[in-house]
Formats: structure tokens, C-alpha cells, sequence
DNA sequence: CCCAATATTACTGTATACAAAATATTGAGA
DNA sequence: TCTCAATATTTTGTATACAGTAATATTGGG
């Protein structure tokens, strides 16, 4: 819902926590299970507790952290079977969005998404990318086909449940074999969308979320992360 | 995410304001574009601004209020693309959780999904049960399929989704030809779960998601509501 | 009587204060 | 030394106070 990236200096303290928080969990600076205090975040912000408690409740509502009664906020543990239930969602909600895009992009759309391909295949041949700038990539690629669909809830809900997974998604970008397995996926589905081939289109997505279910389950399997 | 409907007395109060300004809300006690004043309902409900606050907070994140900079928040008005947007993702998990209702649901789901049916069936053929009734009764049948689906996450995003819409569900109900439709589909749906018949009942669905957004349409373009 | 400039009010955003509950600590007795 | 209860500390949940800003009312000139 949040979704004014821009922090220009009107935007509100709880936004700027809200966002630092966030950023610090899916960085894994704050770990699951780990509670957040709001006097000392308040006292390491330098902010006062009522934006550290507002954005909490954004936190909250966005499955990020949990609250336990009268104990405050922690960072979700995020367990193997709530991993494959975001991942079951994200499938139908993905192929609706390629769906969606196949029919309604505009060349425009489709001229940012070549434009955010070109750009993740660079960081890639780039041996000295660094992860997060990775992931950032992918996301702007991702988003491209999201906004092509103009639908803003969908947009809206995809974006949330990637956030879940960002951790994860970190981890399987890792892997050298995984990202140019990402370029080649990129374009298969770039060239379906042009060709308004909404099965083929399908067929991608379907695989790249199957892809990403096996390689996210291995490597929580590896590191018995539960 | 927060779906601790039992109201007891150690729920803080933000969970207690929160929810009774989501029901004002979506009852219509609260109307688009009304400003949620902190002071007035904090006099109003007998709190400080404080919980108001945070539940301003919940409910912005839930898409039920916005917030103007530096002039706090607003029942957010609904347009016809964003119903439609709503509508278009909720078919899409509609099907998903029906599809996977039929894999998964066990005997005690089906037995409670046939209960919450007759309950419906009953205050259809009762003349004097009135809208709100009606409502809780259709979202119980709908979420004993919900709950078969075993996908938390699926469960959360459905019942959200449907909140979206709650006024306008009101509105259809209204029809007593719709209702009769409704036990109809209802047992279509019953019968289509019971022999795991998983393509029947993705279209059951489907047809009643239809059906629900020629309805809402159709009454939105006769309120001329904007 | 109308309009613009200014004064006032009302409201949000943020900080701080206070009470109650949960947790940690200490110390006495076995 | 271990256990358990009494006490201290920490932390949340809630209320209130204060500052700055946007909206509104007021006043005075034309």
C-alpha cells in the first residue's frame, strides 16, 4: 500500500522507520524470532517511541513481524509450510499477471521491460554485481510485467508477497548457474508477451516459480532453516 | 493479518478500535471520503489518540482509509476500476482455492462447509433475517472452502480481498432471486467438493464470482456511486 | 458589499509521562 | 547449593503535552 519510494523530507518519521525497519529485516540485520524494543530502536533512530510503534503496526500488517500479547513485536519466523503457501499464491497470482500483461501492455510497458532485462543481463555478465543490486534487477524486471497488467490491487499484492520471500530469493541468486538460468527465462518470457502468446507466457512463468520453489525448498532443506 | 476475532478483555485497544472502524467503514456508517478526525473519535470511542492512531495505521495498510499528507486520513473512496481490479485477482484465488479445497479438504471440512449451507439455506427461506445476517452466513459458507484449502496465507489475502467489497455484497444481497441463486450455487459447489471434481468446481466458481460482478456492476451503475 | 491580508483555530505529527504487566534478580531458608 | 518467593527492572500499552502547519475566521481597505 505503501509504495512512495521517494523519501523527500515531508514524508513522515513512521514512513522513514517503516522503511528502515523493513529493509533491515529483509536484509537479515534483524533475525527471525529476534524482538524489536522500542526504546532502544527509538534511542538507534533517534526518533521518539510513537513512530517506532506506527510503523510497527505497518510491519505487522505486512507479515514481516509478529505480535506477541504484551511482549511487543518480533520478526516472523517464516516456516516451510508458510514459504509454500506464499509460493502457491504467487503461482496463480503470476500467471494472472502474465495473463493480464500478454493482453494489456502497452509498447511503452514493453520497451521498460526490454529496457530492465538489458539491465539485469549486464549486472550479470558483471562478475563484481553484488547480491542486492541482483535482486534489485530481477525485481525491476518482474515489475515492468506487474505494471503492464493495470491492475493496481494486483500489483499491490504481487509486490507484497515477493517482500516475503526476499530473503530466500537472496539466497538462490547465490547460485552463478541460477542467474544465467534467470537471463535466458527472462527473454523466453519477453518474447512471448510481444507476441501476445499468452499460453507460452504462461508456460515461462509457471516454470521460473516452479524453478525458484525447488531451488528456495533445497536451500532451506541445506541449511535446516526452519 | 489480524484475524483474532474473539474479542477478549486483554486485546489491546488499537485491535478494538480497529475493528470497529473497519465495521463502521464497511457498513457505511463511515462514508468515502470522510475524515478520520484522531481527537473526535478518540472523545467518541472514550480513548486517546493514540490506539486511533495505530489503527489508522492497520487500516491504511488494509486499503481502507488513505492518507492525505499532513491531513490525516480518509475512508477511501472505491472507484470501478479498483472493484474490478479486486474482482479480477479474487477470481484467480477463487479458483486456486477451490482447486486446491477439492485436493485437500477433509471430512470434517466438508461436514462444517455443508452445516454453514444449511444455516445460509435457512435465513434465505426465513423472510425477516436481515442483510447483515445474510452476509456473515454467505462469508461462513465461503470460508469453510477457505479453510480447506490448508494455505493460511491464501485464507488471509481471501478474506481481505472480500472485505473490499463488503457494501457491495450487501447491495446484491438485497435481491431475493439473487439469494435463491446463491443456495443453488452454493450446493453446486457442495456436490462438486464432495466427488473431488475439481473442474466442476473451478467452474461453479467461477460463474458465481461472474455472476457477483455483473451484479455489483450493474448496481454501481445504477447508484451512479463513484 | 467584496476581497485580500492577517489572526485564530484545529489538527496532525512527534515526544514524553505514567501505569500495569512481564521478566529478571536477589536473598532467605532448606 | 538449590528452590522459591519477594522485589526490582524492563517493557509494553495508553494518555497527555507540545510544536508546527494547514484550514478557517476575522478584520480592514477599497
Amino acid at each position: 500500500m505503501v509504495n512512495t519510494n521517494e523519501i523527500n523530507e515531508f514524508m513522515p518519521l513512521r514512513e522513514v522507520v517503516f522503511l528502515t525497519l523493513r529493509k533491515s529485516i529483509l536484509r537479515g540485520e534483524l533475525l527471525p524470532g529476534e524482538r524489536l524494543m522500542e526504546i532502544s530502536l527509538a534511542n538507534k533512530l533517534g526518533v521518539s517511541r510513537t513512530p517506532i510503534r506506527e510503523a510497527i503496526r505497518m510491519l505487522e500488517h505486512e507479515g514481516l513481524v509478529v505480535m506477541k500479547p504484551r511482549r511487543g513485536a518480533q520478526v516472523a519466523k517464516i516456516t516451510v509450510q508458510e514459504l509454500n503457501d506464499v509460493l502457491e499464491v504467487r503461482k496463480s497470482l503470476e500467471t494472472l499477471a502474465i495473463l493480464k500483461a500478454c493482453e494489456r501492455m502497452t509498447e511503452e510497458n514493453i520497451a521498460a521491460m526490454r529496457r530492465a532485462e538489458k539491465a539485469f543481463e549486464a549486472l550479470v555478465a558483471d562478475k563484481d554485481s553484488d547480491l542486492t543490486e541482483l535482486a534489485e534487477a530481477d525485481v525491476a524486471f518482474h515489475d515492468t510485467i506487474y505494471q503492464g497488467t493495470k491492475n493496481r490491487r494486483l500489483i499491490q499484492i504481487l509486490a507484497n508477497l515477493r517482500e516475503q520471500m526476499y530473503r530466500f530469493r537472496i539466497e538462490y541468486l547465490k547460485d552463478a548457474e541460477m542467474r544465467s538460468s534467470l537471463v535466458t527465462e527472462h527473454k523466453a518470457i519477453i518474447e512471448a508477451v510481444c507476441s501476445r502468446d499468452a499460453d507460452k507466457a504462461v508456460e515461462c512463468i509457471t516454470e521460473q516459480i516452479d524453478h525458484q520453489q525447488r531451488a528456495i525448498n533445497a536451500s532451506i532443506e541445506a541449511t535446516s532453516e526452519v
